[in-house]
Parts: C-alpha cells; structure tokens; sequence
DNA sequence: TTTTCCATGTAACTCGTTACATGATTTC
DNA sequence: GAAATCATGTAACGAGTTACATGGAAAA
C-alpha cells in the first residue's frame, strides 16, 4: 500500500545503498515520480531494518562519516514482491485533483474559464514534449512503461481540454 | 490551492448551509470527487468564519441541537473566484500511484505482472461502467465536465492497460 | 577562507483522520 | 426500550515536512 516503502524496496532490490545516495539518487532521477523528502526516506531505511527487511551494517571511507548500508533480506525482498502485486492491482486511488474546480466551473464568467483553460494546456503541452524527450531506459521494460503510462494520460488530458476550449469558444457567441 | 477550502467554498455559493447539511451532501453525492472527513469540514467552516471568507448565525428548529448556519461573505465569493480560478490553470500535480510499481515491473515473473495487470484492468472496467451511468447533471455543463474527465482518463488507461497486457501476452513466448 | 559536499539524524510543526462525547428526538 | 438521527465538536494520534545540528573534508 505505501509507495514510498515500495520504492525504496525496489531500489535496494538493486543494489545495496546507504541513506544518503539513495536520496541523491531521487533528488537528481526521480523528482517526478516521488516527492518524498530525505528525513522520510531515512526514517522508513530504519522502520525497513528494525523490521527485518533490511540488514544495516557500517562502512567507513577514509575520514567520511559512516555510512548505513542497507541490504535486502530474503524476507525483504518478499515483501518487496508481495507490495509490488499489490500495486500492479491496486495502484491506489488516483485522485485528480482539479474536478472540484470543474464541478464549479459555471460560475465564472466563460472567458476567464476559456483563459484558465488555454493556460492548463500550455503546462500539459510542456510536460508531454519534456516526457517525450526522455530516451527510452534500457533495463528491461518497467520504467519505459512508466513513462508511456504518464505520457498516454497527459495526452487524454490534452485531447480533452482541447475539445472543452473549443466547445466553450463556440458557445460563446 | 486547496482543494477542500473550494469545495465548501462552491458549495456555500449555492445556498447558506450548516455543517451537519454539507456533510450529508458530501456524503451522500460527493463521494468519489472528495474524501474529506466530517471533522475536518466542520473545522475548515470554522476557519472560514474566522477569515471573513463566511458569515455564521446560529438558528434553532423546535428542539433540535441548534445549527450553524454559514454563508458566503463577498470577501469569500472574492475568494472563491480567486481559488477556481486557480484550480482551472493548475489543477495540481495529478498525483499518478502505481507508476512506481511499474518501475520495478521487471523484478516480477510475466505471467504474475500479467495476471495482476488483468484484474487491475476489470476495475477500471468497472469505474468506466459505473460513471457511464451517470445521467447529465442538467444545472450548468460544470458537473457533467467533470465527469466526463475522469472518464476520459479512465478510457485512456484503460486502452493503455490492454495494449500493454497484449504485449506482454506475446513477448512471452 | 568561505562555501559546498558528505552523511545522518532530531525536534517542532502541520494537516488530516479516528474515535469519542453530548443530549434530545424520532424511528424500529 | 434500543437504536438511529440530528448537530457540533474535542482529544489523541499518525504520517510527513521543515528546519536545523553535527563535523570533517574537499572545492571555490
């Protein structure tokens, strides 16, 4: 059910890693997937290893403050199955923020909704030309899904809101 | 920016109302747009009286507990305006679970990822079916608009679910 | 030499949910 | 007579974010 426990499963299922790289690793690669932040990330690595998930052990570097290692268990690595069919089946609920402003939308003059509209797809416009920018992955199929995933609702979403505009401007007269 | 500050807003620009009423509509036919708590809409009306945003007299109907009845200020109608329009430009990051899954598809045997995809498929089969029954809402195009977003999203999942578990149907030969 | 990087955490805070309290009144 | 309805709230809790502390090393 918690996504954040299944990401940090999942990128320790491919390596070990301690706190700090696998939060360098979100900051820089997977700002658009998550928006966990690194105290939470910290503290689940140690609700993972107080579990059983995880096994902790310290590395030192030279003279750099030790780092935590953490490493799959066997039992880790089931529950990192078991939590990733259960996100195959049940993604959760995907709340689309903005139908409550929808629900409203009559009572603003049809301009400024027409107006507020064009602005909502100038911004999904740029996030599908950025989407379409990014190569494809490489290592298997997963993350290549993951972006066509977000790329084909964007693209509804455009195609939606292009047909409201032009309804709206239609009716307008 | 928040979206259930608008929702009450919204809803007190159709008619005065008191606490208990506006959960009771929440409840009743607000169920799959907001999953806000009784408590929580009893404090946000709470907050809104304090702002200026609502206007707040106690009335009492024979012996019954007495009622807040709160109304939209023209400060709070300003504020209205100001949140859906808002809303209508940025809706907000559309918050997209289970893409996290799909990175780490790769970790789970196909016929497995397949199976789960399947039953993830049959209910959003089940959500089209349900929200294609929902007759036009007839007071304003707003409501219908909303609807018919979230089944725009849904068809384009739900086609990108198919072609997915095709593929994966023939890659694993 | 000041800033940034490394690496981990803690404490305070925010926001929302859960569960409960209240007390008369209508319904079963 | 028991249970649900009406109507509002409070207190405790949980999950997550923000901001900060630490302290040596490398980079500007």
């Amino acid at each position: 059910m918690d996504e954040r426990e299944l990401l940090l499963l999942g990128l320790l299922s491919f390596q070990s890693q301690h706190g700090y790289q696998i939060n360098e690793f979100i900051e820089r690669n997977l700002a658009r997937v998550t928006s966990m932040k690194k105290a939470t990330a910290y503290a689940i690595l140690d609700r993972l290893a107080r579990d059983g998930y995880a096994s902790v052990h310290t590395e030192q570097a030279g003279n750099r403050p030790p780092r935590k290692v953490y490493a799959l268990t066997p039992r880790g690595e089931e529950r990192f199955r078991e939590l990733l069919r259960q996100s195959l089946v049940d993604p959760g609920e995907s709340a689309i923020p903005g139908d409550v402003g929808l629900m409203f939308l009559d009572q603003l003059p049809r301009d400024e909704v027409i107006e507020g509209l064009r602005m909502r797809l100038a911004r999904v416009d740029e996030q599908i030309a950025e989407l379409e920018q990014v190569p494809p992955h490489g290592h298997g199929i997963g993350v290549d899904l993951a972006v066509e995933h977000k790329l084909v609702l964007l693209r509804a979403d455009r195609d939606w809101l292009r047909g409201v505009i032009t309804r709206l401007d239609a009716g307008s007269d």
